[in-house]
DNA sequence: CCACGATCCTGCTAGC
DNA sequence: TGCTAGCAGGATCGTG
């Protein structure tokens, strides 16, 4: 699941190796639904002859800006990974999109689930209104208690609900809202309203951690999550919540801080996870 | 404002 | 061994 990480190391991945480089074919397309307002053609008619000019984040937007203000806007969802591969490799299963550049690479979407999506956008003034309907401040490179303590004013929704929304806050996703709210040592369901001054200070800081920690570890690849160049992150060895509550087949795993088996909850239909003594209910 | 359920998809795995 | 049912989940939309 590339959350913010994931989108941050894929972007810089690209931007140090396609900046500069100039399209020469769009292709590909298997799977009409993932490019909802432009079409292969459009893309190909678009896009043949102009360069590369950058490479962004924006929440878990991937965005590739071209000569003359073109842009794409791709979001990966679950399980989308953007390849940069020669163009002589062997393709891989589930390619959506193929970018072909003049250098003899290609840039490839490849999407299992075929969740992810791809915008065409033909001026900047599209791709940020596009962006601003839908997401909040970036939480790197310094949220801070104030800023969150003003976000979550008269918020009564639980915590967790308004990390996973990303016009509260961009970028965040179920693995790193779960790892956050174990570092500051809250629980999930807490209504925002109901967090003192110290814990949403503790909040903030942690979000900026577990973000930064898993750049550093070029992300979590906890399902099929692969950086441009198709590797694999190291996130993953380091969770503390995520992904170690009990399930159909596996016990809980411990609480590395106090060694209580973490738990399990289904919030908005999605798993979380965290530390009952930790991370204490507190009153609803 | 907030919660909840449905929707979109398919790889994986438990269990028969 | 081979099949099937259930699970996972980000964003969006409709309903209460």
């Amino acid at each position: 699941m590339p959350e913010l990480p994931e989108v941050e190391i894929t972007a810089r991945g690209l931007r140090e190796r396609i900046v500069g480089k100039r399209v020469a074919g769009v292709c590909g397309v298997d799977w009409p639904r993932m490019l909802p307002n432009t079409t292969e053609e459009e893309l190909h008619a678009v896009l043949v002859g102009r360069a590369v000019a950058a490479v962004d984040r924006r929440g878990k937007y991937l965005l590739a800006s071209f000569s003359g203000g073109v842009a794409l806007c791709v979001h990966r969802k679950m399980s989308g990974n953007l390849l940069l591969r020669d163009s002589l490799a062997p393709p891989e299963p589930h390619t959506h999109l193929v970018i072909a550049f003049t250098n003899q690479t290609e840039l490839r979407f490849v999407d299992a689930r075929k969740f992810g999506r791809i915008h065409l956008f033909h001026a900047p003034a599209e791709l940020e209104a596009f962006l601003d309907a839908r997401l909040g401040p970036e939480p790197l490179p310094d949220l801070d208690g104030t800023t969150l303590a003003r976000l979550v004013q008269g918020r009564r929704a639980r915590i967790k609900s308004l990390l996973l929304d990303q016009a509260f806050l961009a970028g965040v996703g179920n693995l790193y809202a779960d790892e956050a709210l174990w570092e500051a040592r809250i629980h999930p369901l807490r209504p925002a309203s109901t967090l003192t001054r110290p814990e949403i200070a503790r909040l903030a800081s942690a979000i900026r951690h577990v973000l930064e920690q898993a750049i550093q570890r070029r992300g979590t690849s906890f399902s099929s999550y692969l950086d441009a160049e198709g590797l694999a992150g190291q996130n993953q060895d380091y969770l503390n919540a995520y992904g170690r509550g009990p399930t159909r087949t596996q016990p809980a795993q411990p609480c590395p801080r106090c060694d209580t088996p973490i738990q399990r909850l289904i919030l908005a239909q999605r798993s979380s996870h965290f530390c009952p003594r930790c991370q204490k209910q507190g009153r609803r």
